[in-house]
DNA sequence: GGGGCCATGTAACCCGTTACATGATTGA
DNA sequence: TCAATCATGTAACGGGTTACATGGCCCC
C-alpha cells in the first residue's frame, strides 16, 4: 500500500488539503503506522485527481495561503475498498534507535545514555499525546489502532525504565570484556587478515 | 544507518557470509528492528571489501556451494564505532496490517478477520520464537533489545486478544452506519463533484 | 520428481526522501 | 527581528526491492 492509497484513506476521514494530510502522518492518527512527506503526498494527489479518484476545490483564504481541498469521489472510494482487500505485506520496521541499543557495548557511555533517554522520552511523549486526545466520536478501527499504539509506546517505555539501571551496569561489564579482547588482538595482530 | 553499516555490525557478532548475514535480518536478532535483502547485502559487502573494512576468506565446502566468509578488520570496527556516534534518525514504521485495521469499517468481515487473525498469529509466533531461544551468553545490548521485542510482540498480541470481540462487534456497527450514509449519498449524487 | 535449503550475484526499476523555490502572517 | 505555521510544488538523487540467473544436495 503506497502513499497514493493512503491519501484515499485519509480522505475517508473528511475533505482535506495536501498540507492537512501530511499532518495526519506527522502527528495525527497515521503517525503510529506510516510516514509520508510532501514530496510524495502532493504528486500522489495530482495523480489521483487525473484518475478521477478525487476532486478538488480551490479555497481562497485571507491571512494565509490559498489551499486546495480534496474530496474522495465514489470511484475513489471503490478503488480504496478494492485496495484493502489485497493481503497486507509484512510490517516494515527500521529503528536506528534499537540498533544503537543492540550495539550498546560499542558506544561510549555518554552517547549511549543520550540515545537511551532520548528514545525513552520520545515514547513517553507519544503515549501522553495519544492519551490526551479527546476521542469524540471516532470509528472503531481508529480507536482500536490508537489503543494498539498506546500499548506499544507505554509497554516499551515501561520496559526501558524498569530495566534501565541493570542495562547500564551490564553494558559496562561488556565494554570491559571487549576492551580486554581488543588488547589481546593487538598482541596477535598479524593473523588478523589486516 | 544503512545496510552497509549494519553489515559491519553483523560482523561484530562473528565472521559470516552474506547468506548468513541475511538470516540475521530475516529471522535472527536483527529481525525486530531492521530488514535487508540479498540485493542490498551482497553489494554492501563488496563495497566494504574494497574499502578495506572487511576481509574475506573463500571457504570450499562439499555437499553445498562454496561460501565467502567475511571478517571485520580493525579499521572496519573503528568506522562502525564512529557510525554509532551519529545521533539516530527517527524510527521508520510502515504497517499495512495496522492500516487495514484502522480502516476496518471499509472492509468486508471475512477479509478483516483474516487480516486480524493473521497479524495476531504472526505476533504470537514471533514472541514464542524469541522466548524459545537459548541465550547462552549474549551481550547486554542484545539481551535488552530482545526483551524489548518481546514486550512489543506480547503486548500487542495480548491487546488484540483482549479486545477482539469488542472490536468486531463495534466495527459491524460502524459498517452499518457507513452503508446508511452511502445510501443517503446516492440520493443527492449531483452535488458530489462527480 | 518436486520443493526447500544452501549460496552468490546483477540489473532494472520504483517509490520516496531531501532539498530547493516562494511568500504572507502571526506571535514571542 | 526571528522563528514558526500555513501552503504548494518540483527535481535530483538514492537506497533498496524485485526479479532473474545458476546449480547442487537432501529429504519426502
Amino acid at each position: 500500500m503506497d502513499v497514493k492509497t493512503l491519501c484515499l484513506g485519509a480522505l475517508t476521514l473528511g475533505d482535506a488539503s495536501g498540507y492537512e494530510i501530511r499532518k495526519l502522518f506527522e502527528e495525527g492518527p497515521f503517525a503510529h503506522f506510516y510516514d509520508a512527506s510532501y514530496g510524495s503526498i502532493y504528486p500522489s494527489l495530482g495523480r489521483l485527481l487525473s484518475e478521477g479518484l478525487v476532486s478538488v476545490t480551490e479555497m481562497v483564504q485571507d491571512g494565509r495561503p490559498d489551499k486546495k481541498v480534496y474530496h474522495l469521489t465514489d470511484e475513489g472510494l471503490t478503488v480504496f475498498r478494492a485496495a484493502l482487500v489485497e493481503p497486507p505485506v509484512r510490517d516494515k520496521v527500521r529503528s536506528e534507535n534499537v540498533a544503537r541499543l543492540f550495539f550498546a557495548d560499542y558506544m561510549d557511555e555518554d552517547t549511549l545514555r543520550a540515545v537511551f533517554e532520548g528514545y525513552l522520552s520520545e515514547f513517553r511523549t507519544m503515549s501522553e499525546k495519544i492519551r490526551s486526545l479527546d476521542d469524540g466520536y471516532i470509528s472503531e478501527g481508529r480507536r482500536f489502532t490508537r489503543g494498539l499504539g498506546l500499548v506499544f509506546y507505554e509497554g516499551v517505555a515501561d520496559y526501558m525504565e524498569e530495566n534501565r539501571d541493570r542495562f547500564f551496569e551490564s553494558v559496562r561489564r561488556d565494554v570491559m570484556t571487549n576492551n580486554k579482547s581488543e588488547e589481546a588482538n593487538l598482541k596477535t595482530a598479524d593473523d588478523d587478515g589486516n
